[in-house]
DNA sequence: CGGGGGCGTTGATTCAGATCAACGCGGCCC
DNA sequence: GGGCCGCGTTGATCTGAATCAACGCCCCCG
């Protein structure tokens, strides 16, 4: 199959791709596929292999965490244009995270073995490898930090904030409210009380699948933390 | 000055090294240089470039956020064994989280240079490199997931248990508590109340700065939700 | 065309944990 | 040696968000 394109016409790319040398992006999209799959589906099971590194072109994917004991999270949930599992893909691990299409999702899946010879053959392909990591690793981090000083209106306007460059505009919610809720660590009920608080608010409107921002800088002032604000901050 | 051992007798170790080649090895530590830094002493400055990667050999680093707006977080705490900041030091970055000695530290400096040098010509040691980056993102992850799903009293058991393998036994604590609770995501009367409770249920013995557990198990059983908690929990 | 069920929303109540306040203790400096 | 200050602790109160409950809507299926 054809990969440089998937089915739909869409093109192939995110930053892994585009910082691979030609000869490495050949050995990387040689034995690739594409796929479609729909919302809910499971895309990798948790503590499964990592024979295959996904490309996310379309659509969106949560990444979650099921503990031992039932208690299920969404730790994060994936843009177009990310790769994962990009760790486990290259060390060959099994990756403790299950990922879930929140939308009906198009990707390309690129064989492990591709990947790890890819990479070791092009340094810049690996640079680009350990920058997406520590993308992920600072991403993380900054949820940690959401979780233990912003309130759930300020997480939820933070969540919309991050999908909206532009200083005004509509943004795409495709993933299911529950979904969201557990990304920003709250109860659905939470959620949509935390979103119409902002829409009476006037900070923004709310649609079926989408929000519209009139004022992106008024929506980021409610994001901040009140002045005084405290919890876990602490000066040692 | 010789870095293979630290001025205090302490081997130099550690994942990183120990997988290095012998030349490596060699190329690390050839400029490396130890350090002892006092409690409280800040080590790395928010967002300064990484131009050393450090491996701590005893004592705890809190690694540190510091919003625009004043709120700070402990994002983790390092144990002996670890390297900061790994991928930036990789990279040649700046980092954006600060670190902070929570009890009387020993480490080793290795300019950033040559840890760059090392890793392009060791595939070992890059691969290794990348096996810690990754382990960073599951601690982080499972971290999210603690704030998520589990009340204080089963994050401050959970703390404890990491910093304990054998099925009893004691646990230092260094840091100071207020420390502490800013890693675990809630206020130092919070953490106080959760420890005593813990003591109070026989699960515990605490100390000026070390806590005696008698039964690893029983304290780990009190770690886990209850059934039927759910919060971020959610089944697409 | 008529149920049925999932999803999102809204309301009432409860509770964990933050906040505010005060105190004891120990180390450190003077 | 005495007083001060920072840390950890304890108590009282308040509040944000979870929980419990119920309803409307839309989409899918029969």
């Amino acid at each position: 199959m054809q990969a440089t394109r998937g089915s739909g016409g869409v093109k192939v790319t995110g930053p892994l791709l585009a910082a691979a040398s030609a000869e490495a992006r050949v050995r990387l999209l040689m034995n690739a596929h594409a796929l479609a799959v729909p919302r809910g589906r499971l895309i990798i099971a948790q503590d499964a292999e990592a024979d295959r590194l996904f490309i996310l072109l379309q659509g969106s994917v949560g990444l979650g965490f099921a503990d031992e004991d039932g208690a299920a999270t969404m730790v994060e949930i994936l843009a177009p244009g990310e790769a994962f599992p990009l760790s486990a893909a290259l060390l060959r691990l099994p990756h403790p995270v299950s990922a879930t299409a929140l939308a009906p999702c198009r990707l390309v899946a690129i064989p492990a073995e591709d990947l790890r010879e890819a990479a070791a053959a092009d340094p810049a392909l690996m640079h680009t490898a350990i920058e997406q990591m520590t993308r992920q690793w600072r991403l993380l981090a900054d949820q940690v930090v959401d979780l233990k000083t912003r309130d759930a209106t300020q997480r939820a306007a933070r969540f919309l904030l991050r999908r909206l460059s532009a200083p005004r505009g509509a943004v795409e919610i495709p993933e299911p409210r529950g979904a969201i809720a557990a990304r920003l660590g709250m109860t659905p009920e939470s959620l949509s009380r935390a979103l119409h608080g902002l829409e009476a608010a006037g900070l923004l409107r709310l649609h079926a699948r989408r929000v519209d921002v009139p004022d992106r800088a008024a929506l980021l002032r409610a994001a901040q933390p009140r002045a005084g604000a405290s919890q876990g901050a602490r000066r040692v």
